[in-house]
DNA sequence: GCAAAAGTGTTCTCCATACACCCATGA
DNA sequence: TCATGGGTGTATGGAGAACACTTTTGC
């Protein structure tokens, strides 16, 4: 394996055309099988895992390096991005931690890793469309992996608070900016949304009330019904009603 | 004036220490005669100004390092703050804008600000009792001034936009998490609380219902009748019940 | 007593909740 | 015709808006 000579490459580039000291990490949410996920990556081959995330070229701004940071990870473009906390405790990235997991998992981690500089990291919550992302390898992983949130794998750093602050701004977020849609595919019914609110909102909601209420935000278009073949009535499609 | 000198020194100072292209700005929230302001503090001797702002310290936590910039400058401690945004693009500095200003006013600025190289800057708000602050002189300036809101001289950088994210944070914060409170002195009245209130949200406010609103908050302990000597009715003093 | 401001009571509307009811579908 | 889930109607309660009313104060 010629693991380390590339991750010393890709060290030195990093070195030379990013901003030192300085990261971008993205929650990326996505909503399948009525759970919301998150996809993660593990770390080198180790049973821990991460956040996506990268770093800022000298050049570009801040939102853009998010984005080009997700596009080079999931193939997508157009995503919905919003910068949420910029973590930057000393003690963030629990070298001890990773030290103990480097040696565990056989992972020759170089030095840039193991006695890591200082490094604060800005953040970003994603919603993707579950089906549209095709995961791709990493400098630090051969796979990325959705969890379900309600079951997240041991992480490394300070991912699991990020993840969590990523979590409740979400949830506060959710009524308000109503960017929820961007979970869902291009047509769905009633009971989908319903259910991504819920996983969201990690709540019951009364059904009757919840399509009242998304029906009188006048931003959803119905369609045909959807026949399922199942043995009741068929419920409308429903679509985002793009605002010009 | 050895201006040049200890500004040098200054930097070489931050150079050392702090963490390259980084900084911390705060926009500090008083509020005074019915008024919403905001402590800016005069860029050298010209005609525009900028927030209070710092870099951080190698070792030293995010937080940490608003609270230390934030006492430095204002003699407060026992600060409320609050990260609110990261500000990254390329051309946040507007250096030509700088280069003109210096210029005009004669500053003989040093080559760190006028060929600053990228710096990315972490943004908190606080919410001080305007009656407690002495401002200080910083390195970059001689005076701090209180602005209204409302009428904001011209800024440097990037500042305004920092400054209107900062009251689009207050304000959706505000009945969200009542940090009104830390505007005010000790004891206030009903009506002054109100002006506060009206001063952020830039919005009048029924006077009978805020007053319902509030006290069924409950967190307002009610104190004795303040007279004034005014031909009315003598109001209540208020005062914040601490939670225990 | 009067004007001005503070405090309280009352009504109305709106929205969220809860739940009853009917409708469509396929077995 | 029955079970299941989808869609609509309706009663209720609480919060906010609007406004009438009373109370207190110093002149």
């Amino acid at each position: 394996m010629q693991k380390d000579q590339s991750l010393t490459k890709f060290f030195e580039h990093i070195r030379i055309h990013c901003l030192p000291n300085l990261s971008i990490d993205v929650v990326i949410f996505g909503f399948h099988d009525d759970r919301l996920k998150i996809l993660l990556q593990r770390f080198f081959n180790s049973d821990h895992f991460v956040l996506l995330g990268g770093y800022i070229e000298k050049e570009e701004n801040l939102h853009d390096s998010a984005v080009r940071i997700l596009k080079e990870r999931t193939g997508l473009d157009q995503i919905y991005l919003e910068q949420y906390y910029t973590f930057g405790d000393t003690d963030r990235l629990k070298t001890d931690l990773l030290q103990k997991v480097s040696r565990k998992s056989g992972a020759d981690l170089p030095d840039e890793f193991l006695h890591s500089s200082r490094t604060i990291s800005i953040c970003y919550y994603s919603l993707v469309d579950y089906t549209k992302v095709k995961p791709m390898a990493g400098p630090f992983s051969m796979e990325s992996i959705w969890f379900d949130i309600e079951n997240l794998p041991p992480l490394l750093f300070d991912h699991e608070a990020m993840i969590q602050k990523a979590m409740q701004t979400l949830q506060s977020d959710l009524d308000r900016k109503l960017n929820g849609f961007n979970l869902m595919g291009e047509t769905f019914t009633m009971a989908d949304l319903q259910k991504l609110y819920e996983a969201v909102l990690q709540k019951k909601l009364v059904r009757t009330n919840f399509q009242r209420k998304m029906l009188s935000l006048g931003i959803l278009e119905r369609l045909e019904k959807q026949y399922t073949g199942k043995a009741h009535k068929a419920p409308y499609l429903y679509r985002f009603r793009v605002a010009r």
